[in-house]
DNA sequence: ACTTTTTTTGACTAGATGGTCAAGTTAAAA
DNA sequence: TTTTAACTTGACCATCTAGTCAAAAAAAGT
């Protein structure tokens, strides 16, 4: 039980992965590509992580862990809940003005692979429980904070601003156009002030 | 000026090829496979359509003139425009039961190749614009049958349903459930009742 | 019937794909 | 210091990719 040490730390080179596959989707990142911008060789990738698939599971599992946590704390920070989701909304808009957008990966990964792949639509569905559930959460809440009434159905409603929030991601990576977004944002997010 | 006749219809083929895209997107789908869903062989494929990435084009062509031509006449169709409205969106909610439902061509396109291809993302463009375009000329009509206050914005709410056709079409492809698409929409469709 | 133009056919190519192998190197543990 | 397990390296492989070539076959028009 000896051996000696990776070269390189798995998380970051994993969080390079991610970052490709995000931008390019899975079958249209080859190995090379891969590869190069991990900055490792050929057999680590393999020892480290498997395959190619299995690498991708790795990189959806990782953004859950990240990025996808990332918001589910920024919902629910100190201060108006009902703002916070508005500053979720608000930010998603803002990206859409980057050029080259590369939305969100979980739903670029839901319409690419989820259909063909149950390994990846499983991981996929567990991401999207969990900001469906950040969601309920701020609602709650924005209820406790008196900024909603007490009978307001979290959990409907909770699902539709994640329905939204999947339109707009799709969106940004088609036809990016901010304005656009908020004119939409304006109407979706009335429902916060009943 | 003779010369034989084509051993096919051109848009019998085609269509099967938007099938094919359609079912499985752009780079998960090789000539092979699609020429034998096709029914021709190699050479006739790139007679008739030039290659891979016209063919692609051209089967989105095909796509915009065929289904989503005939979504927009159904939404014009005689009858409540309103309830026509609200059967478009239901008829979305009922293929997400369909095992293997695989969305809309259109939103699968937009977040797996628009972002990189610029010609796909031109016809991408359109397609949206004609969908929302749909939708405000039926909102139109439903001021006009004393449905919709007068002072209705419909080119906002137009593209707010537009959004939400773009959610309710990833959805379906990684988690079909038709039930949890119905609940979204009895929200979403709210604003129809004013 | 003959010519011309086009389609069809199937073999072919060059390059990329994901994945493997075995030898070489490094370092932790005994 | 030796052992040993692990990482690194680069060559290698079978397969598949999109795309091409040239000859054969078929049908229009003359």
């Amino acid at each position: 039980m000896a051996g000696r040490k990776l070269a390189f730390e798995r998380e970051v080179v994993l969080d390079k992965a991610m970052d490709l596959f995000w931008e390019k989707g899975y079958h249209a990142t080859g190995l090379t590509e891969l590869l190069e911008r991990m900055g490792i060789k050929r057999q680590s990738l393999y020892n480290t992580f498997g395959n190619k698939h299995d690498l991708f599971l790795a990189a959806i599992a990782h953004y859950g862990a990240t990025i996808v946590t990332n918001l589910e704390s920024e919902l629910l920070k100190p201060g108006s809940a009902i703002a916070n989701i508005e500053a979720f909304f608000e930010r998603i808009a803002q990206n859409a003005g980057i050029l080259g957008c590369r939305g969100c990966l979980v739903v670029n990964t839901m319409v690419e692979l989820a259909p063909h792949d149950p390994q990846v639509a499983a991981e996929v569905e567990r991401l999207c429980q969990q900001v469906e559930r950040a969601f309920e959460a701020t609602l709650k809440q924005a209820i406790a904070e008196g900024d909603l009434p007490k009978d307001f159905d979290t959990k409907k409603i909770a699902r539709y601003l994640y329905h939204i929030a999947l339109g707009l991601n799709a969106r940004t990576k088609g036809i990016p156009n901010p304005d656009d977004l908020r004119d939409t944002l304006e109407i979706a997010l009335a429902v916060l002030h009943p």
